[in-house]
DNA sequence: GATTGCCACGGAATTTAATACGGCCATTAT
DNA sequence: ATAATGGCCGTATTAAATTCCGTGGCAATC
């Protein structure tokens, strides 16, 4: 471990790009992380020690931030999923707010930019659930209000992926941006 | 393999509840898959083929669905995460846009209750990009309107945690429901 | 209330995969 | 041109996953 940091500081400071089969190897492990490094490097087209050695680049550069299983929320009884908007005096941030996300049934907290100022992402076993963590929430000091959209069924819900998109062209009716 | 499916047509069809111990194990997993059964079993206090047998027991039960990695988004040069809300004429889900959960920037679609139709949590390399995305959905047939939420910082953000929380009391200046 | 079957766990053995090592080749910088 | 560096492959070693079997508690049954 002593000359795997020494490497970094050496020459890689904040490691090098990620090139294409680096993406290849995300995208194989963010489908299955439990592959072997065999199997991973034939799908990549590299050795099992190149593969490892990969691997090993992309988690010290921290590119891959860590490996964790994907639990089936109505397995752990949570069914109900919810994201909930809050307006909050000032902004908001304070200690009793980031306080929520010692429950687990916070998934995410963002400040974001439009008509809101807070945004989080709950799993609750029962709209109850809900409504006691929405009772908290509402007797937090600095909020003023909050809006819940309940989801009423899931698409699509996966990790970061690693893929690339085509840059799309500006429309012809309208002028290119400046920058 | 075929005894353990034989296995779960027997007795278990959707296998039985999760318990406490189960619940360690989850938590142990979803901060790191990479624990060996050893370290596993020391953590929850049983031998590593007991850890084991219990893990596969989940994987098998639908409890884990799987393994993935954690990518850092910055490292696929997808820093800007926002949500965006979609109305649609008459009730989404359309081909058309079910046809951008192709994208990889693209990571949830739901479709919500309350004053919007479909929500969808999307990451981009920047804000030409995420404009590049709008402008696919306003052009897909349906979408009526849209309101975006760029996310300014992320406080929390973690996979579906399997701890349980305290059952919140009725307030006592409110009637206790009926259900 | 005794008994019988049934899981779940633990310990040892085996097999498989992860990891470390040395040499080769291509690319780059001097 | 040449030396150095980084990335890859083949092999060897080590560690972990997985299997096998025996034991004990628990529950349903008679």
């Amino acid at each position: 471990m002593d000359e795997e940091t020494d490497t970094i500081r050496r020459n890689t400071p904040a490691a090098r790009d990620i090139d294409e089969i680096d993406r290849r190897i995300l995208g194989v492990l963010v489908d299955d992380a439990t592959v072997s490094y065999a199997e991973l490097g034939d799908r990549v087209g590299l050795s099992p020690p190149a593969a490892h050695e990969r691997v090993k680049r992309l988690r010290r550069s921290g590119a891959i931030r860590g490996t964790a299983v994907i639990i089936d929320p109505k397995a752990v009884k949570k069914p109900l999923l919810a994201f909930v908007h809050i307006d909050t005096r000032g902004w908001g941030k304070t200690p009793e707010l980031m306080a929520v996300s010692q429950y687990p049934e916070v998934e995410e907290i963002h400040t974001v930019a439009g008509d809101t100022c807070m945004l989080l992402k709950v799993r609750t076993e029962d709209t109850r659930a809900l409504e006691g963590l929405l009772a908290r929430l509402y007797e937090t000091p600095g909020v003023t209000s909050t809006r819940s959209y309940v989801v009423l069924s899931t698409y699509l819900e996966r990790p970061v992926q690693p893929g690339v998109t085509e840059k799309w062209p500006t429309p012809n009716h309208m002028s290119k941006p400046l920058y």
